[in-house]
DNA sequence: GTAAAAACTTGATATAGATCAAGAGTGGGA
DNA sequence: TCCCACTCTTGATCTATATCAAGTTTTTAC
C-alpha cells in the first residue's frame, strides 16, 4: 500500500533517494475496516494521514445526537483534525471508515521533522494546504450562495464518483440539507 | 503605518536586523478611502496584503444583484484572494474598505522570495495560513450546525468589536441571513 | 445645517426546506 | 436463502427564514 503513497510523493515533488527513504522509515501503515473509527471525540488528534485506499468522513454530533458530516476523503487525500493536532486538544470530530480504508500515518513530530530536514516535503506540505484553504473558502461560499438543488449539483460537478459510493444520508448532512430534501431534489434532477 | 506590520512580525517571528530591513525593503504602502476597492471582481489579485488600520470586506455579487460577504478583514490581519493568487486567474471577489484603511502590500514574486530567503517568514506565513484553515472549518462547521440565532451569537463572542464597526446588513449577509432576520434576531437577544 | 441617501426596524405574507410518518427497496450476516 | 437492519422514497404538514412593503433613524455630502 505504501507504493500509492511513494507515487503520490513523485508527482507532488522532486526527492532523492535517501529523502524517499528518510520518509518511508517514519511511515505507519493502518487498515480500517468500514465503520471503524479513526478517530474519536474527546480524543487528541496526533497524526498527519494520507489515504491509500477506501473513503473517511469527518463528522460532529450535535445534542440532539444528530450527525454533521464536515468531510469526506478518498485515497489520495489527507484526513485529520488540523485543529485538534494544532492546538492539542480533544477533537470535537470524528472520522471513521466508509469502506474498508488503509492509510500511511506520520505522527506529528516525524512529520514535522520531515518538514524540516526536506524542504522539497516542507513546499509540498504547505502546497497542500494552501488549496485545502481554497477549498474550504468555495465551500463557505457555496453555502452562502447556493439553493439546497444547486448545492447538489455543484457537489456532484465537483466529486463525481463521490456520490455512487457514499450513501445519500451522509451527503445530504455534508450539504445541510435532509435525506428527504436530497432525494426530492434527485428526483426533481432526474426528469429533466 | 509600517510600524504596526514591524510590531506584527517582531511578536510572530524572530528575525535579524537584516532580515527585518529586506522585508521592509519590498514593502507598499496602500491607503483606501471607505468605499474605495483594493481588488475588483475579474481582476487578478497579485498581492499579499496586510491591513495596519481600517477594516475591508471580501464579497461577491451574483446575477440577481445581491452581494454576499465572504469575509471581514481588520487591522494586524491578511486579505486578498488566495484562489485568484494561486491560479492566476480572475477573481470571483470584490474586496472594498469599510472604513479609511491602511494597507502594506507585497508582490507576490517578492513574498516567495522572501519565503524563500528567510526561514523565520516562511514559517509565520505557514502558520498563519494554518489559522486560516482552522478558522474556515470552524465556519464551515458553524454554517451546518447553527440556527440564525446561533450563527449571530457565535459571531459576536467570535470577533467582539466588530459588530459595532460593520452594518449590520453586511454581518447578515457574511452569516448567511437577511438584513431583516438579522434585526429581529437582535431585538430578541437584547430583551434576554 | 439641511436634504438626500443609506441603514435599520417592523409588520404581513410567502416559501424552501424541515419534520413526521409510513412504505419500499437493498444488502450483509447467520 | 432468508431476515433484520438500514437506506431511500414519498406524502402531509409545519416552521424558520425570506420576501415585500412601508416607516423611522442615521449617515453622508454639499
Amino acid at each position: 500500500m505504501y507504493e500509492i503513497f511513494q507515487k503520490y510523493l513523485e508527482e507532488k515533488t522532486e526527492l532523492t533517494q535517501a529523502e524517499s527513504e528518510r520518509i518511508q522509515s517514519f511511515a505507519i501503515i493502518k487498515k480500517l475496516r468500514k465503520r471503524q473509527y479513526l478517530l474519536q471525540e474527546g480524543d487528541v488528534w496526533k497524526y498527519d494521514a494520507f489515504i491509500t485506499k477506501g473513503c473517511v468522513r469527518t463528522y460532529t454530533v450535535d445534542e440532539k445526537g444528530s450527525e454533521h458530516v464536515n468531510s469526506f476523503s478518498i485515497e489520495n487525500w489527507w484526513t485529520g483534525d488540523r485543529e485538534s493536532l494544532m492546538m492539542q486538544q480533544p477533537s470535537r470530530f470524528n472520522i471513521d471508515a466508509i469502506e474498508d480504508t488503509e492509510l500511511v500515518l506520520f505522527t506529528h513530530e516525524n512529520f514535522e521533522l520531515l518538514c524540516k530536514e526536506i524542504p522539497a516535503f516542507n513546499n509540498m506540505v504547505n502546497a497542500i494546504l494552501q488549496r485545502s484553504f481554497i477549498a474550504a473558502q468555495n465551500r463557505i461560499q457555496a453555502s452562502l450562495t447556493l439553493t439546497a438543488e444547486e448545492k447538489y449539483l455543484n457537489f456532484i460537478s465537483k466529486y463525481p464518483g463521490f456520490a455512487s459510493r457514499i450513501p445519500q444520508t451522509m451527503i445530504a448532512s455534508y450539504l445541510g440539507m435532509t435525506p428527504e430534501t436530497l432525494s426530492r431534489i434527485r428526483k426533481q434532477t432526474a426528469k429533466k
